[in-house]
DNA sequence: TGCATATCGTGATTTTTTTCACAAATTTTA
DNA sequence: TAAAATTTGTGAAAAAAATCACGATATGCA
């Protein structure tokens, strides 16, 4: 068995991973715990403890090998696992989401979108299909796909969600600046970009204040 | 004096905010914590503590008032205080951020956007023109701006970066996948949407395959 | 009025996360 | 070869965050 990972050591994971890429592209074989701390701002014995939980060792003296630590880390997140996901609102967002390849390398295969505007439907961006919403529930259930990922302006968000739930989807993905309602088996995620925003440029302020 | 607020903090007041939006909406005028607490799957203490950050008082057995707490995370978290903002790379997701006009009501105001490509150049996109970079330090100095949101390919963002903090930008929210280097005066964002997405399908994952 | 109920406010407790500190191991250098 | 330097791995301590528990207070109704 497993044992569940915090969402923090997920973030870091990540941010790790990010990092051992550009190692690899750099050519470096070998990183250490400092540097990787050196490079997030945090503690260096808080990456050793999250290497730990991967099963991976280090080398004293010289660190760990960027090749394999970066394997761990998609194997423990499951970069390799194919995740479907279709995407509900073919506006700028989704479009942009549609065309960012980036997400195949983390295992998110963005198949299709769909939109209940007939002069979209039928269009092909980046190799994929824009569907008419009225096809979301057959398609669903012949491709068996289990992630929603919700980019249709705030005040459709809710009906989206419930129409996606009763077609048979089982996360949610919402870029919607508000909170979903959904039953219990099936799992939101609000992506919250201001508050992410905010995160960053609201203590500056309160600092630049007390000057 | 104001006490900083963590970074949870932050997102939970934006995710009350939204709550308390949608309460407008409905012409509710009280709302209790555990009401809350409950479209956010936390503990309603959690809610009550938050809401003692702000000085606000609720009401017992009735609750908050929805207008007076808005009012007070909009006021905490500065949505009235404009921040200008550019955004360099007029890829889909720039030009998709461009577009969002959400931003606004929480004082992001992104007055351009900035791209190497020639031909990109001089279109106006929502209101707002897109120039070349060679005019980025310029105008940041010019127009006082001290945000900058990176939505280039990722193997560009580090020169991008190193570009912006030259031209004079404080805050770098960064969108590309990768972490960047800055000096210590500028604060950096990054912004990790694979590292959000995986936070709430990782463990699911885990959770099948113990079945 | 007086009782039942719902909520706030908050101190105490528990849990989680981060930081500290140092032994053991390995490499480099003199 | 021996000393110096650097890093891992990890138990202990500290800090931060979340939860619990309950008194105080307000509301509604018999």
């Amino acid at each position: 068995m497993k044992a569940t990972l915090s969402d923090k050591v997920i973030k870091r994971l990540t941010l790790y991973h990010f990092i051992l890429t550009e190692c690899i592209n750099h050519g470096l074989e070998y990183i250490s715990s400092p540097k990787i701390s050196e490079l997030l701002n945090i503690d260096n014995s808080q990456v050793r403890k999250d290497v730990k939980l991967l099963d991976n060792q280090g080398k004293c003296k010289v660190g760990y090998s960027v090749r394999e630590l970066k394997e761990s880390i998609e194997k423990k997140l499951g970069f390799k696992q194919k995740k479907d996901a279709f995407i509900m609102g073919a506006g700028n967002l989704g479009t942009a989401l549609l065309k960012y390849d980036d997400f195949k390398d983390y295992g998110l295969n963005i198949l299709a979108m769909f939109d209940n505007d007939p002069l979209k439907t039928g269009m092909i961006i980046n190799e994929k299909e824009v569907f008419h919403v009225s096809k979301f529930p057959e398609l669903v259930k012949k491709m068996n796909v289990e992630i929603g990922i919700l980019t249709v302006p705030s005040k459709y968000a809710q009906d989206c969600a419930d129409f996606m739930v009763k077609s048979g989807i089982k996360y949610i993905w919402n870029f919607a600046p508000r909170v979903l309602k959904a039953p219990k088996s099936v799992k939101v995620w609000n992506e919250n970009l201001i508050g992410n925003f905010l995160q960053f440029i609201v203590n500056e302020d309160v600092r630049n204040e007390e000057k």
